[in-house]
DNA sequence: TCCCTTTATGCAATCGATTGCAGTCGGAAC
DNA sequence: GTTCCGACTGCAATCGATTGCATAAAGGGA
């Protein structure tokens, strides 16, 4: 009287049968091989205990069958795994996307120095304004690590993560009570070199151009007026502009000050498009560049090499970051204790802040 | 008297003792509730059969301890995986990097993509020139559907991988014979807007720069050749340069034009780097763009509007692409059958192939 | 009071691998 | 002819979840 029907449907041919082709599995080889699972896992793991010409009918076997392990078994069997989450924030209101260069090249470092030391990378964005879910990945057993990239505001909830013991490494600026590892470019040093060089260039009203909300930003900002203050130069308030991430709030800013008619003689941006935006807007209004206003970026992605006239930027070395991120996380994972690391930036002068041009 | 110690080491205190922190499990939620793992499970499924009281209890317990399930067991339990691995191949040699921004830029129109869709992107880097290991994610079970991008010159081999009923979507140009579903720009319409487009500024003799053994090249080329004949313009072979992506290739083979006296006025780049490095040749050789070599790149990506001068390019649809190619793969796991998709493409022409400029 | 539903819970098998232990087999030593 | 040993191989438990089926308690009708 059940719905659920009497006939025990013939000892379920259904899987077996199914057009379906089923996933190769370990109990295939051994039946093919005539041997039992317990030998063909042995057999593929290099085990002393079997045979070798055992070993070698069941790897030929294997291969030619294109048989390859279920990774999911294995890693539950052995509590193992080998996959790393890249976590990366996003803004709803599009404050910064996954498409800005510079996160893209890290994502593509970070592919790389994982995939050199044989992990797996799995990419998961996140609200940046809740980074809750940032362990998620870790908290359900997909990935043994988690490398952040984009700080964004929200030291606390990072310390929180910290604190759960989740292991993670996190690009950015480093902090005071910082519970948790992060590797980041020297943002001070980068502001102030940066300043420094329009200074000698003779500028003296450099517009920054940067929301020092966010932890790095503010670092690049105490960068820019220590090179201010090391020659007794005032900081000029109604210079700092705090846009964010955006091309548009750049050219708004920009236009903003020459609409007010506040001088500037030199702009340096957070960012290699903020910058690149700035030197439009700075065109279309007839100034030049760098005679007029001298422009400084910050990433020196390849983009600033190309653009008009070629980009001066504060250069963060994306492809060792890549590896320092992952070393520190590996380091971790090992439960070796990882000092914050800060990386050396440097300056790559060209033409649109060059004395001669 | 064997090695194995007789002392049945007293409930084995270790797992449970040690200072690292266990990961926390269902039976944990289970006794800390009073209940059964099986309760649990139904309970934080949502199952019917479980009292509203208990749910509840168990759902509070669960959340307050940060509670969340091992993803490696359910999906071997529930034979199901949410997660896509996206394969890009790299080249030994450098041919053409995971750095290159086109590509970049699809990973990120990607992780928008499944993420939006609830997938995981797992990346992995394979040889170019051997894509045997390029379903490895998919066999191991890691992830249920490969995306590849970059189809470089290996029809075969992919064709080998859809044979084996691999669940593969490829980005890249649409071929003969083709087992696999892909997902590309229409190469050869772009290839002739581009033509055209030069053509109609009145240039005759147009360098066209890219690998035809590239499937993608090879249908560009094709439209190049198409807007030539149908202005019944002859084919020259001296500029059609057979340059891989990348810009020093790209560099000697402008300047090998240039040292060879060959005569142009414009150019074709099968990137936008390819094309921007030959303006920066031109320029080094005193000539001007557009006035007297036109340039049109490829890809049009954001670096292209950013350029000396502002780079016309055949524009990409590679959000919808992201989109596309998802869709598409979650289609033929759906058992669908997939038809290969071409996207059209579009030209945006600005300053380097200007009529007025 | 007894039996039969209905509702809620637990038991145990299962997913595909690994591995401790036990068993088999052939040969050598007594 | 036993016994012992070493070299292989297989059985079965295990990892952390899900789920069909059995079961227990509560309620209702005869």
């Amino acid at each position: 009287m059940r719905s659920s029907p009497k006939i025990p449907s013939d000892a379920k041919p259904s899987r077996a049968d199914t057009n379906e082709r089923r996933r190769l599995q370990m109990a295939d080889i051994a039946r093919l091989a005539g041997v039992s699972v317990s030998t063909v896992s042995r057999a593929l793991n290099g085990s002393p205990l079997v045979n070798d010409e055992t070993k070698e009918r069941v790897a030929t076997l294997a291969r030619s069958l294109n048989y390859s392990i279920n990774l999911g078994a294995k890693n539950l069997r052995l509590q193992r795994n080998q996959t790393i989450a890249v976590v990366i924030p996003y803004d709803a209101a599009s404050r910064q996307h996954i498409s800005d260069p510079f996160f893209l090249a890290m994502l593509g470092s970070l592919a790389d120095a994982l995939t050199d030391r044989g992990y797996d990378m799995l990419v998961s964005r996140v609200d940046a304004e809740s980074l809750g879910s940032a362990a998620q990945p870790y908290d359900s057993g997909v990935a043994v690590g988690i490398v952040l990239i984009g700080q964004w505001r929200h030291h606390d909830q990072l310390n929180a993560l910290a604190a759960r013991k989740v292991p993670l490494v996190v690009w950015g600026a480093q902090l005071p009570q910082q519970l948790y590892c992060s590797v980041g470019g020297d943002n001070v040093l980068g502001g102030r070199l940066a300043t420094e060089h329009l200074l000698a260039l003779g500028r003296r009203r450099i517009a920054f151009l940067g929301d020092p909300q966010l932890p790095e930003v503010a670092h690049r900002l105490k960068g820019y007026r220590q090179a201010l203050r090391a020659r007794k130069l005032p900081e000029l308030v109604e210079l700092e502009l705090p846009v964010p991430f955006d091309v548009a709030s750049a050219r708004a800013a920009i236009e903003g000050l020459l609409a007010r008619g506040v001088a500037f003689d030199a702009v340096l941006g957070c960012s290699d498009l903020l910058a690149i935006a700035a030197m439009q807007v700075l065109r279309e209004h007839g100034k030049r560049v760098p005679q007029d206003v001298a422009v400084v970026g910050y990433d020196d992605m390849p983009l600033a090499a190309y653009c008009d006239p070629p980009l001066s930027s504060v250069n963060q070395p994306v492809g060792q970051a890549g590896i320092e991120l992952v070393d520190a996380l590996l380091a971790l994972l090992q439960h070796q204790s990882v000092a914050p690391r800060t990386l050396a930036v440097s300056l790559s002068v060209r033409r649109s802040s060059h004395s001669t041009a």
